[in-house]
DNA sequence: TATTGTTATACTCTATAACTATA
DNA sequence: TATAGTTATAGAGTATAACAATA
């Protein structure tokens, strides 16, 4: 890459996209940590609040209010564990499961307009480097 | 773009590559709002707080404090307005422009490391998608 | 009287420490 | 005694409402 200032052109360049992206969100009922235990516990399935707590780096009563608020709204539901009577497991509702879907759909259709406005050699080369800016991303 | 899954997959590479970069920044001890007020202040020079207020979507009082913040920690400097007597400017101060720098090329170290691993097609894949992606996150 | 900035006060989110119930 | 989860309490950060100073 050189000389080029091709580094500091991308991170400002992604930074900016994500926070348009952000911006775009639908639900602002839902903070960012609930939006993000939603989102983990739709990835793995039913989770006890301590797993979910050193999943989102957050300390264990930090989670119980958050799943509490999550319960209230109807979110999550709290299930006792099969064998050990001291945990609890939470799991995303139906609800939940729709609403992060129409967050996702309206981020996506704000994005599609977007690149159908490219030209087609453009979308080209957004396809191409999509495995490239996550393989940069992973660990 | 047809039937392939490019919306949603560009949007979860963007997102996850942002947040990786986010993760690499180096002042823990500054707040995102305090990084933001001086980002503005060093592109846009002295500012009041109404001004800053607007500029970063916080309330007057709000900002109060986050300057407040800052001018403790020798960030920003507070000189009272030539001509109105109501306001005062505050400035981003050289230990700032010098903190905000070692952050950004602390993270442009990290991407430029990254960066390096790829092969050279696919370098040049990811510098021709700057300019794209640039120009989706515009207004 | 309008505007700029600040102070007073309350709310939200997260943390640490202490407590309850189960293993 | 150790572990899972919760409750009690405190510390940031931001908001609204009320106030002081200047135009």
């Amino acid at each position: 890459m050189a000389t080029s200032n091709v580094v500091p052109e991308l991170r400002i360049a992604v930074m900016r996209l994500a926070r348009r992206l952000r911006s775009e969100r639908a639900s602002d009922a839902m903070t960012p940590s609930q939006m993000a235990v939603l989102g983990t516990l739709m990835r793995q399935g039913a989770m006890c609040p301590a797993d979910l707590a050193s999943t989102e780096r957050v300390q264990p009563p930090s989670m119980t209010r958050i799943l509490n608020t999550l319960q209230e709204s109807g979110m999550v539901t709290r299930t006792p564990h099969p064998t050990d009577g001291r945990q609890v497991l939470y799991e995303a509702t139906q609800e939940a499961r729709r609403m992060v879907q129409e967050d996702r759909e309206r981020r996506d259709h704000w994005l599609s307009q977007r690149l159908s406005m490219l030209s087609a050699e453009d979308q080209r080369i957004l396809e191409r480097s999509i495995p490239i800016l996550e393989s940069l991303a992973l660990d």
